[in-house]
RNA sequence: GCCCCCAUCGUCUAGUGGCCUAGGACACCUCCCUUUCACGGAGGCGGCAGCGAUUCGAAUUCGCUUGGGGGUACCA
């Protein structure tokens, strides 16, 4: 069988989007599951919204969610360049095929005269095909709208490759996810297919470098669907072979509409920034019109794409919910090794001085602070009362706790015992504590909650024996003093 | 407006005419564990959009309706 390659080919108007990423993830599985190559394309073509920021952030997105290309800007490739703006020059040529063979034509109508065309179309409740009124133009007449100045733009003939090629003027392709589908091709209009300043548009661009790199499958969302028409005719057209297609469902945000900026984050990066690992992004992303088939979700790209099937993805729409996601983020986070973890946390941590910590206090901190960590940035919170001379303490926890007369009565026990309390058996020394005054009738949960707020300024957090060793004698002393009485 | 796509719990999904009294995961609720929060464990709530047709039999096939999404550019 030939071997099946694949490609992404973002537009870097923007940072790396969790569509584009689950769009790449989907190319890179069928690639790994039939052994063929997976290649990244920039598409540059739009000069006025490209920036090289983007193109870097495309670049780190892709590699941190493991998504590697064997083909691309970066690594090369026997068929480059791979950056669209570096193609211009090889676009003319194809035109000009086209243009030899009859299935292209210059058009010189104006802006003014397109609109005009189309006020009319939505006046008669039409769907708007361009006129075609260039098609037929004599030599004599183009010569006199150059003579104006005018430049042609080069429109595609529909009819002509689709009398050409086709018995009838629907058009049908067998799509890998959503199987056949079909489309009027009269109600696609000339399209242009080069713009008058020279500039190849999208559907023929695409095109041409998906030929000239071999690309014989391509998965992609669908709101290209209808692209695919066009497209395929164009391949017809220039006698090349039509690559497979497969689209993909999109994402949603949960109130059904396009996701964006307003829903949250939108790029890989700012997930990252939030605290999301990509391990469970891609994770997450992946269950996302697809499911494995043991049932087992928690899954490695790698482990995906032995059980990958791009005809069991499923062809409809999915909504983007934060609840899954946050919950599979909190197990890859419960997944990692503590030293990683602890690094991977330094990040979020930036507003306290970590020197307050030797490197083993530090790890230990990690160590009884991680289990409910739902996102790295989580941390920040978690630990605050580590840091500083005093807690902040809560109203609240003032009031409901540290005022009451069963935790000053706990507390006052407390510095009149820490003194002799060795800080390396403190979970012993905690639990006689504890049965020291259940058995005067106070509940060992409320023992401990005055030392917790006493200490943390909470009611809630992390093991008591590790805050208290973490923190020392001194400091714990120190703390208390400070709410007693 | 026109064209196309889609339709199973709130969400992601399993399901390809009888294994379905529709299964799982997340979320939610209850209980257990417990020095708190959490983790973990055990239960529970909850769905085939509607209507017709085909069939002995339909979540599964067909049609219509409704709903949602996409496209309709000299953007990509």
């Amino acid at each position: 069988m030939e071997e099946i390659r694949v490609r992404i080919a973002p537009s870097p108007s923007g940072n790396l989007h969790i569509g584009t990423a689950r769009t790449a993830l989907f190319n890179y599985l069928y690639a790994k599951k039939t052994g063929g190559k997976f290649i990244l394309r920039i598409e540059d073509t739009d000069a006025e919204r490209t920036s090289q920021a983007y193109i870097d952030n495309i670049f780190d997105s892709l590699k941190a969610l493991g998504l590697n290309w064997d083909e691309g800007p970066d690594v090369g490739g026997p068929y480059g360049p791979y950056t669209q703006s570096e193609r211009f020059d090889i676009y003319p040529k194809y035109v000009q095929e086209l243009l030899d063979k009859g299935f292209a034509y210059e058009c010189f109508c104006t802006p003014e005269e397109l609109e005009a065309e189309k006020e009319e179309a939505t006046k008669n409740k039409k769907a708007y095909v361009y006129s075609k009124k260039c098609e037929n133009l004599t030599e004599e007449e183009k010569a006199k709208l150059r003579a104006e100045g005018r430049k042609p733009a080069i429109r595609f003939s529909v009819e002509k490759a689709q009398k050409a090629f086709h018995d009838t003027p629907i058009v049908h392709f067998e799509d890998l996810v959503k199987g056949d589908l079909h489309q009027d091709t009269s109600l696609i209009g000339d399209f242009v297919i080069m713009k008058s300043n020279g500039s190849p548009t999208y559907n023929f661009a695409v095109v041409i470098d998906d030929m000239l790199m071999k690309i014989n499958t391509v998965i992609r969302g669908e709101d290209h669907i209808s692209n695919t028409f066009k497209q395929i005719l164009i391949y017809e057209a220039l006698g090349a072979e039509i690559p497979k297609f497969g689209h993909l469902g999109m994402i949603l945000a949960p109130d059904r509409s396009k996701l964006s900026k307003r829903h949250g984050a939108t790029a890989v990066s700012e997930f990252v920034e939030r605290g999301y690992l990509t391990d469970a992004l891609i994770n997450f992303v992946a269950l996302l019109g697809w499911s494995p088939s043991d049932g087992e979700e928690i899954k490695t790209v790698d482990e995906i794409a032995k059980d990958f099937r791009i005809h069991e993805v499923s062809s409809s729409n999915s909504i983007f919910e934060y609840d899954k996601l946050n919950w599979m983020n909190g197990q890859y986070i419960k997944k990692l090794e503590l030293k990683d973890l602890a690094e991977r946390l330094k990040p979020y941590l930036k507003k306290y001085d970590l020197n307050e910590l030797t490197e083993e206090q530090y790890l230990h901190m990690v160590e009884i602070t991680r289990e409910p960590l739902t996102l790295l940035s989580d941390i920040t919170d978690a630990v605050e009362y580590f840091f500083g001379e005093y807690p902040t303490i809560d109203k609240e926890v003032q009031e409901t706790v540290l005022d009451t007369e069963t935790s000053q009565t706990v507390l006052k026990e407390v510095l009149n015992r820490i003194d002799g309390w060795d800080f390396n058996n403190l979970h012993e020394i905690l639990e006689e504590f504890r049965g020291y005054f259940k058995e005067q009738g106070i509940k060992p949960k409320l023992t401990m909650w005055a030392i917790r707020a006493a200490v943390t300024g909470r009611t809630r957090g992390a093991d008591m024996c590790g805050i208290l060793e973490i923190l020392g004698k001194d400091k714990v002393k120190a703390r208390i003093q400070k709410v007693v009485k």
